[in-house]
DNA sequence: GACTCAATTATGTCTATACATAAACGTAAT
DNA sequence: ATTACGTTTATGTATAGACATAATTGAGTC
């Protein structure tokens, strides 16, 4: 008998995905499990994780194990590394620097990134290109506060982003995909300025400070894509 | 000294946060930090599978641990089920079955959903609505083939999407978020044509067979949030 | 019936040990 | 150089045993 902890993960999603184990349904306890399988406990253990890490079990000590009433699945969402996205379907990648100047940041930003002051900032639009065609304009607002080298940083050669990723630790952030008209973005990639555009609002946090707040809007017909 | 496994995942996280280990450099391995933190090498085993898992560590047999040299950060989407997206915003939740009729599922559909030939189908027209406003309209397909039962679905007291959650058991499916014009949605979520929505295209598949095709109109304003 | 508290129990975690496995490394043969 | 192959090494995984912890159960009390 196979029973490496996966093949157990795979036989027990079986069972969840057959209704053989009902949603909301206790399954047996890891104990009656190992017995019937024919391992240590430890194994199932780190199976049954693996299925209440995924969402498909609920899991609570003493009260046993049981499966998850409303599968909320999960998706995972690759946090958009635009780089990333464009060379993955085999597009080549390259961006112009708009504009680029040191401004006090404004309130809808400042508030954004829960700023009492308003610090020296300085404010980056940048054109992204997929082999030569705009894919999203960026309009950027830095804390130097919290990266005061960036101004230093070569943005000719070096995307905002990829600068910010590689020389920025960071700890947390929100994203907000929405739905807007294109508005002012609408010469940069090519549209007319009611075209509906999806737009990702990002908040980036260092340890400490607030660190960056971008607003992208992307192309026309742009998908964010997921698989569950 | 607290050597939890979560201890040891919080300490390593934080050297990683703090680039103590830089992006693309090697770690100690696991018999090293067993030692500095005075636990057995399973508990570090541990810790590093949790923090290779979320993305922050890369991990290959004799080569090492590295820290992600792009930490492609992962966000994890919860499935929107309409309702506890509405309910835990504190408002109530309901739905209105706006058509219903049973047909041949249309081309577009039927290709999403990788259809040969043109089953039985019944569509669906429903709109949801949050403290009775318009929140989203979904027309559905549903491929009887999968869920012959579905006819019989009291829809007027659960809406189709809780039905299908709770009586067809799923394995895998695809999100596509995009931004479009409201069109022949505007009536129900009281906007213009021309206003730009936020779809879903969702694409559900059973064990064996195709299940639904959804295209989801959320109101205008809608927001996709997530944290990382 | 309502309340308290101890016994029970399923999961959570750690340990020491062992062996498996992938990949890098070094050496020897071509 | 290049290739081939055995060695080394770091991670991957399994095990038995032990104790921790949360939470339900149930017995005893008011």
């Amino acid at each position: 008998m196979a029973t490496g902890w996966q093949d157990i993960h795979d036989e027990a999603l079986r069972r969840i995905q057959s209704r053989d184990w009902l949603p909301g349904a206790l399954i047996p306890n890891e104990a009656a499990l190992a017995r019937e399988f024919g391992c240590a406990r430890a194994t199932v253990n780190r199976a049954l994780q693996s299925l209440a890490n995924a969402g498909w079990l609920e899991r609570r000590r003493r009260a046993g194990t049981r499966v998850t009433l409303s599968p909320q699945r999960r998706a995972q969402l690759a946090i958009p590394l635009i780089r990333q996205e464009i060379e993955s379907k085999g597009q080549i990648f390259s961006h112009i620097i708009i504009s680029r100047q040191n401004a006090t940041m404004p309130s809808p930003q400042r508030a954004a990134l829960g700023l009492q002051d308003a610090p020296n900032a300085q404010h980056v639009q940048t054109l992204y290109l997929a082999d030569a065609r705009a894919y999203a304009f960026e309009d950027r607002w830095i804390n130097l506060a919290a990266v005061p080298d960036f101004v230093a940083a070569p943005l000719d050669r070096i995307s905002p982003n990829e600068w910010l990723v590689q020389n920025a630790p960071f700890a947390h952030g929100t994203l907000d995909y929405s739905a807007a008209p294109a508005g002012t973005a609408a010469p940069h990639l090519n549209c007319q300025p009611d075209t509906p555009l999806m737009i990702l609002e990002r908040r980036t946090f260092g340890l400490d400070a607030p660190v960056t707040h971008v607003r992208l809007s992307y192309a026309p017909n742009f998908h964010l894509h997921l698989k569950i």
